[in-house]
DNA sequence: CTAGGGTTAG
């Protein structure tokens, strides 16, 4: 308001200085006033102007960040390097607001397109600013769509939509695009198909970007015979249809097709290759994956990227980092996605060495101040390499704590037997107003089961469903048996199961059964293994179970008679192994592959006997 | 402001 003023105060005292000076001369009144006018126009140009200067070049700034990584890392950017997270984007909110920014609509759209679009996991922060705007204009709902379309909740990117049209607010031909990604990520068909007859309604179709989204919709979860018509009238000599097609073709794990359309492409751009590397790498064929990998002309991080969540998929951790090894020695610098794949192989071959290096890449990447991401990558791959210290620092650490870094950490304690942690940490987080989820109560619900808290354990269950209002889904239902099971209640565990309101799985039936071997009840476990035989799914493990049950009550032709069932089925029980790292000289770690079941010919007792 | 890569989940 003030600003306002003295905007036009300046365009007043310009406007009278102006008419005094050429008054006197030459100059006839309407010209006067017409000069007198032009200065008050400009003055306020310049005031509005200025504002989206400032903004244009935080926002430049921003945006900068991710890529920019190559360049020098001392630059002045440093503090904007910072802004990865919802703090320092409050931050700035703050500032425009004690700067007086805040009246200007420019300023809240840069807000909630930061919160929407750049920093990750920070949507919710973007839809408060947005529940605030009486009117926004198109350029906000559009963000807001586009933010939530590649959010954890691309519902909302619908929602928003039909909210949109509800308040006569007409969508343009930015806002289709980004409604389909969330209809492709929501699998849901028939919405997309909906959204395909609206664009025809608005009359976008002749538009080349609408026509190739819905290319990818239709090739990714709706129609491939209306992908395929859509891209025959498309334009051959534009990469974007090919691609668009033979990306579908590659999600939906036809790579056949894929890599006939690839071969026919008149024109290959990085992007096509990086379509076609993803699908060999999806699917496992890493080979294929890597012959392409070898052949492409250029690379960039995402090619890289795709080539190590490959490896990672599969369960070739080793490659995974040899390939990141690579990458840096080329000089291609990793980025967050990278680390974040590589994290999950630590995690998965529970390397806590590399994990660590992983840690301190991240560390300078971001001056510390992790990603809600990052921070939960880090804290399970801490918990799974069973550095419960490291995963409580990084988690005290971080300064904004999602339901899933609270997650993260509650499930990780839990899994690894600090029960009391566990759930001191669920106190703490109904403390702090954080809302639970479904997922942490399967943390609160294991942690109370590993501790053989069932009074409480009860209770969790009772207060996810009458305070928070969660339904119970099959996990829930899986940890009760699991903790009923585990302290001897097999009598109640099985009425338990009776009384679910789903139908229960064979994980549920594979719990008792384990709970029955433990407490030595084979009546119970008769009937847990009946129940897995009649749903026709049981797998080796039930049969194992069921023979320990029949062998340690000394039934020894009852456990024959069940392995020799396992025999004739062609079940076979998959070796078991365990992993152990310690340090040997100071230095050197060392990795043992200890094997219960194994034709390598280790015997657990060995190494263990050694370590000890 | 179109196509390609990632994390947490008995």
């Amino acid at each position: 308001m003030n600003r306002n003023v003295s905007a036009l105060l300046i365009g007043l005292v310009g406007a009278s200085i102006t008419l005094s000076a050429y008054s006197q001369t030459f100059v006839s009144p309407t010209q006067c006033v017409t000069v007198g006018l032009l200065v008050l126009i400009f003055g306020l140009l310049v005031k509005e102007g200025f504002i989206s200067m400032v903004i244009w070049k935080r926002r430049l700034m921003i945006r900068k960040r991710p890529n920019d990584r190559s360049t020098n890392r001392q630059q002045p950017s440093r503090l904007w390097a910072k802004c990865t997270s919802l703090r320092s984007l409050k931050q700035i909110h703050a500032s425009l607001i004690t700067k007086g920014f805040n009246s200007s609509p420019s300023a809240l759209r840069e807000v909630i397109f930061a919160s929407a679009m750049v920093i990750s996991g920070t949507i919710e922060y973007a839809h408060q600013l947005f529940a605030q705007i009486s009117d926004p204009d198109i350029f906000i709902w559009n963000t807001m769509i586009r933010g939530s379309a590649q959010s954890q909740n691309p519902l909302n990117a619908i929602l928003l939509f039909v909210q949109m049209e509800n308040r006569s607010m007409k969508p343009d031909r930015y806002t289709f695009p980004f409604v389909l990604k969330a209809c492709s990520r929501l699998s849901w068909r028939n919405m997309g198909f909906g959204i395909h007859g609206k664009v025809i309604k608005y009359g976008f179709l002749e538009n080349r970007y609408l026509r190739n989204t819905l290319i990818y919709f239709h090739a990714n979860c709706g129609d491939l015979s209306v992908a395929s018509d859509l891209f025959d009238v498309s334009d051959k000599t534009d990469v974007v249809p090919w691609s668009a097609l033979t990306a579908g073709y590659a999600r939906r794990g036809e790579l056949d097709v894929a890599r006939r359309l690839f071969d026919e492409m008149p024109v290959k751009d990085l992007v096509s290759w990086n379509v076609m590397i993803t699908g060999y790498a999806k699917k496992g064929e890493m080979e294929s994956a890597r012959k392409l990998f070898n052949e492409v002309p250029e690379r960039d991080v995402v090619t890289w990227n795709a080539m190590i969540a490959g490896y990672v998929l599969c369960g070739s951790c080793g490659e995974a980092l040899e390939m990141f090894e690579e990458m840096k020695r080329v000089g291609e610098r990793p980025d967050e996605v990278t680390l974040l794949s590589l994290l999950s192989a630590c995690a998965d071959s529970g390397d806590l060495e590399v994990g660590r290096k992983i840690h301190s890449s991240l560390s300078e990447m971001f001056c510390g101040d992790f990603s809600t991401v990052c921070g939960n990558a880090l804290i399970d791959m801490y918990a799974k390499c069973g550095s419960i210290k490291m995963a409580l620092e990084v988690f005290q650490g971080m300064r904004e704590k999602h339901v899933t870094t609270w997650n993260s950490v509650i499930l990780g304690l839990a899994f690894h037997g600090h029960a009391d942690e566990s759930i001191k940490l669920f106190t703490e987080m109904q403390r702090s107003k954080v809302k639970p989820n479904e997922i942490t109560f399967i943390g609160v619900l294991v942690a109370c089961s590993h501790a053989g808290r069932v009074k409480e354990g009860r209770q969790y269950f009772k207060l996810m469903r009458d305070r928070h209002s969660i339904e119970p889904n099959i996990r829930h239902y899986g940890c009760m048996v699991d903790m009923l099971g585990r302290s001897g209640l097999l009598n109640e565990a099985f009425e338990f199961i009776d009384s679910m309101e789903i139908e229960p799985n064979t994980i549920i039936w594979r719990t008792l059964l384990g709970a029955c071997k433990i407490h030595g009840n084979v009546e119970l476990g008769r009937q847990a293994n009946e129940k897995l035989l009649q749903m026709r799914r049981s797998q080796s493990g039930d049969y194992v179970l069921l023979s320990n049950i029949y062998a340690f009550q000394g039934e020894w032709d009852g456990a024959e008679k069940v392995r020799k069932l396992m025999d004739d089925s062609g079940v076979r029980k998959e070796a078991g192994f365990s992993l152990v790292e310690f340090e040997a000289d100071g230095k050197a770690f060392i990795h043992f592959l200890l094997a219960s079941e194994t034709k390598s010919g280790l015997r657990h007792q060995e190494p263990l006997a050694a370590l000890r």
